[in-house]
DNA sequence: TTGAAGTGCAATAAAACGGTTGCGTAACTG
DNA sequence: CAGTTACGCAACCGTTTTATTGCACTTCAA
């Protein structure tokens, strides 16, 4: 029978590599913060916000997109994007797990110690 | 009286997107992932576990070091490289804000509908 | 002291990124 | 229908990343 529940240790896939790529960069950063405060906000009205042109908002929402953090629907001719949170979730998980396991480390570190006796 | 309390708002910081860069590469997370087991390995050690080169891996080290993720002691000859958890733990709180934030917009959401009636 | 191990720094070079401009197309509005 | 709004796609360009190679330097060990 596997026991899928012990895998506890960190196993870094593309797709988490891809999450935090998109999140590492200002411009999307900031992108994230006004969406996930609930909204549905067009291209245009995100760009309003900004200092760049709205194919460069388009490029970001959609590098933001591949990573699975927003997601859009068409609404007549406007394109209303919105916060999707699984992947962030996903990610913020790992990070956990990565502390959880420097923890653990510590822990053995501590434990090592005491039976060495300095 | 400033109430620094109440700000539970996302306020991206041009650290807090340089961890996620430092993170937003599958190289660098096998980094942190092989780190935060505990111990502290030099960058020939480190390399051995890859398919590049010393000084590829040298760089990766120096993104994350930038980044606030690891830092690294000199001993002999070697330099030691370790996990440092304080901006991971940062980035990972302010991911937990992001969802936060996320889940009251959708029961604020709800209210309206309930209110509004449909 | 000679040699090997572990590393840093600089000069590349290819690829990816971030942003712009230009143009074409669907959809709303008078 | 004509004009405008909202948008996508493609080409382009400067900058940054990513990885390599070559050489110099420190440290350990025989």
């Amino acid at each position: 029978m596997p026991r899928a529940k012990d895998r506890t240790l960190l196993k870094p896939t593309p797709e988490l590599a891809s999450v935090f790529f998109a999140l590492g960069d200002r411009t999307r950063l900031q992108l994230i913060a006004v969406l996930c405060a609930g909204g549905a906000f067009s291209i245009a009205q995100l760009t309003a916000n900004t200092a760049m042109t709205r194919q460069a908002v388009t490029k970001h929402l959609q590098v933001l997109a591949e990573a699975g953090l927003v997601h859009h629907v068409k609404v007549g001719r406007e394109r209303l994007w919105q916060f999707e949170p699984v992947q962030m979730e996903a990610a913020r998980q790992s990070l956990e797990i990565i502390g959880r396991q420097w923890e653990q480390a510590l822990g053995r570190l501590k434990f090592a110690m005491e039976s060495d006796g300095d």
